[in-house]
RNA sequence: CGGGGUGUGGCUCAGCUUGGUAGAGCGCUCGGUUCGGGACCGAGAGGUCGGCGGUUCAAAUCCGCCCACCCCGACCA
């Protein structure tokens, strides 16, 4: 290809708004435009990129005998009741009408069309098991794009769904599908780490995610390097806290107790007495007021259980649990922890909402703010690290907290682990400390089971000549997300250093001069050599000043460099590794085993 | 959905407070000089200032409504 013919608008600016690094330079080298919120052109180059990524996940999803297909993106409205899902998915679900007026949806994954085809398509147990895949737009009205390419409405992504005769085929599709995305993320040349999704409990269903290290992502991991424990924070089993309640931090009494009001006044956290906090509605606001760290608090959250926790597209439903009473609930959790929405659900066997302020009064007799279980007429979940220790909680008087707190005084309380694991935890599987990390998913997998095939009636007959339910399991990929982890991953301050097997082009041919002849001339020939010997080549052959062609390409992020410049006359020609930096001057004649070399090594 | 911000040539932005001739840099076109890290000189093209309405002799500027985009939040009482 050549520059001069080629769309590769590039530009010296960072885009306005623009925060990710991915973001920045996929725009700054030409690679995307953004035609609205959270939707994109793929310019050229950035689908030659998309490309790049599709090949590679099509040879690993062929290589464990997946079938790919196309499935449509604009679908009947049917599929989707039939699944529950119609009803299960907001507004991040498009849905339109046809000129018949009958109701349609722009799918966001492919669950029900794979259902609707197996249903009518496979029979016996003799054909099974089968893996299917293929590569769609998905179409998510999400409350907010993000980062660029990494949170989009409209993007790419491959899909895989295996259909099994039981639970442990189902475990061999799954097996297969590990391995197939452990090599695909490392031709990619991702730092990547598979973590525990939504579940591992009992009863709920098993998922993984995929995720790639990244500052700019969205997910947050912990995992343990002692025992291989990895899981996302939103499912993150956290053991026991290793510090004490802050009530054990300093002895009763002791003259430095750390614990001095704002007035000058000592604060005991084992005496039961209620403290003026005016307008202290938040945590952080009391601690202040205080002068006591958060931990010393109890945080009081009144919700209210409502229907089947829905974890949203393509997730399992929430695992059942006990039956809990449709009224509101209080949540107990210690000032500096963050309560963890799918653990309550879980304890709750239900779905939940925040309750309203009104309904906070209602129930508790006080305004949020200054809600605390001492005392409480509701049912309580508390977090397990409050079984122990004094704490300052919400004293249910407007403007008041009190002191002594302990949940002994709360004999309803539930506990159960209901608060985020973070780092610095203890692992809960071995001795070893939680790490944490930012992430970018890019890529799940799902045991799905039954969710959809007996709704939707896909059932087989097994060598008994039994009806059963086919067992499901999907598989994504987004390879936008891939292509931007990357560039997260690999590049510096002149832009992209793409990793050789996914990057737009092997080599970037610089003709220095363009009004030389004898560099053209070698330029020229060069581009048709390589090319011919399955080089990617993009040769810049423009009538621009070289400091221009340098940028672009360093910009672009090739991974190799061809300079055809002073030295053309000698039949010499200026290589330069991207990645390191490195140029050195090599002869036409060995050119090809150099580019050859350098490229197995990016 | 709540809060904040921004919409001005293709891009990045100034001008708006205090109404009165629409600007800069980059990019683009033409001519010339340059030519190994985003060159220089000269001459040009290009904008109903997001939209609608209002105030005013006069609106990019003030007021109202709407739209789009960006950021924060939407569990952290």
């Amino acid at each position: 290809m050549r520059v001069s013919q080629l769309l590769l608008p590039t530009v010296k600016e960072d885009p306005a708004g623009a925060e990710a690094v991915s973001h920045k330079l996929m725009v700054r080298a030409g690679l995307v435009r953004q035609l609205a919120a959270g939707i994109y052109v793929f310019l050229p180059a950035g689908w030659r990129v998309m490309q790049k990524i599709e090949q590679i996940i099509r040879e690993e999803m062929d290589a464990i005998g997946c079938q790919e297909m196309l499935m449509p993106v604009m679908q009947p409205a049917e599929i989707w009741q039939e699944s529950g899902r119609w009803d299960a998915i907001g507004e991040e679900m498009f849905r339109l009408k046809d000129r018949k007026r009958a109701e349609m949806v722009l799918a966001m994954t492919h669950e029900e069309v794979v259902t609707w085809l197996a249903a009518r398509e496979v029979h016996s147990y003799k054909q099974l098991p089968q893996l299917w895949y293929h590569f769609q737009t998905k179409e998510r009205d999400e409350a907010r794009p993000k980062s660029g390419i990494l949170r989009t409405r409209e993007f790419i992504m491959k899909d895989s769904y295996s259909l099994d005769v039981s639970e442990e085929a189902l475990q061999e599709s799954y097996r297969l599908h590990i391995g197939a995305y452990d090599r695909i993320y490392r031709r990619c040349g991702l730092e990547f780490m598979m973590v525990e999704g939504d579940s591992g409990m009992m009863g709920g269903a098993i998922s993984h995610e995929y995720m790639a290290f990244a500052e700019a992502g969205e997910d947050e991991i912990v995992f343990c390097r002692e025992c291989a424990y990895a899981s996302n924070v939103e499912t993150a089993v956290a053991g026991a806290d290793p510090e004490p309640p802050a009530s054990e931090l300093t002895p009763r009494g002791a003259d430095d107790a750390p614990f001095a009001k704002a007035s000058g006044a000592l604060v005991d956290l084992f005496a039961e007495a209620e403290l003026d906090t005016p307008d202290c509605k938040t945590i952080q606001q009391v601690a202040d007021y205080l002068g006591l760290p958060a931990r010393a608090f109890v945080k009081a959250l009144v919700v209210v259980p409502e229907g089947g926790g829905e974890a949203g597209a393509g997730g399992p439903a929430a695992s059942s649990g006990p039956v809990t009473s449709s009224g509101p609930v209080m949540v107990l959790v210690r000032g500096d922890h963050e309560l963890n929405e799918l653990k309550l659900e879980r304890a709750l066997g239900a779905g939940f909402r925040m309750a309203t302020p009104d309904e906070v009064l209602e129930a508790q007799g006080v305004e949020p703010g200054f809600v605390g279980p001492v005392p409480t007429p509701l049912p309580v979940y508390a977090d397990e690290s409050l079984r122990r220790g004094h704490y300052v909680a919400g004293a249910n008087r407007p403007g008041f907290h009190r002191s002594g707190v302990t949940l002994e005084q709360v004999p309803q309380a539930t506990f159960a682990d209901l608060r985020d694991a973070r780092p610095g935890d203890p692992c809960a599987q071995c001795p070893g400390e939680l790490e944490g990390a930012r992430v970018i998913e890019v890529g799940n997998i799902f045991q799905l089971g039954l969710k959809y095939s007996v709704p939707m009636g896909a059932t087989f007959l097994d060598e008994d000549g039994k009806e059963k339910p086919i067992v499901m399991g999907s598989y994504g990929i987004g390879l936008a997300r891939i292509a931007a982890a990357a560039v997260e991953q690999h590049h510096d301050d002149n832009g992209i250093v793409w990793p050789a097997s996914i990057a737009p082009f092997h080599v970037h041919l610089i003709l220095v001069r363009a009004s030389d002849d004898t560099q053209r001339a070698l330029a020229e020939e060069l581009y048709a050599s390589l090319g011919a010997e399955g080089f990617e080549v993009v040769f810049d052959d423009r009538e621009m000043s070289p400091g221009i062609k340098f940028k672009d390409a360093d910009l672009l992020g090739c991974p190799a460099q061809v300079v055809v410049g002073k030295r053309a006359g000698e039949g010499v020609v200026e290589l330069k590794e991207r990645g390191s930096g490195e140029r050195r001057d090599v002869p036409v004649a060995e050119l090809a085993a150099a580019l050859t070399d350098l490229l197995a090594r990016a």
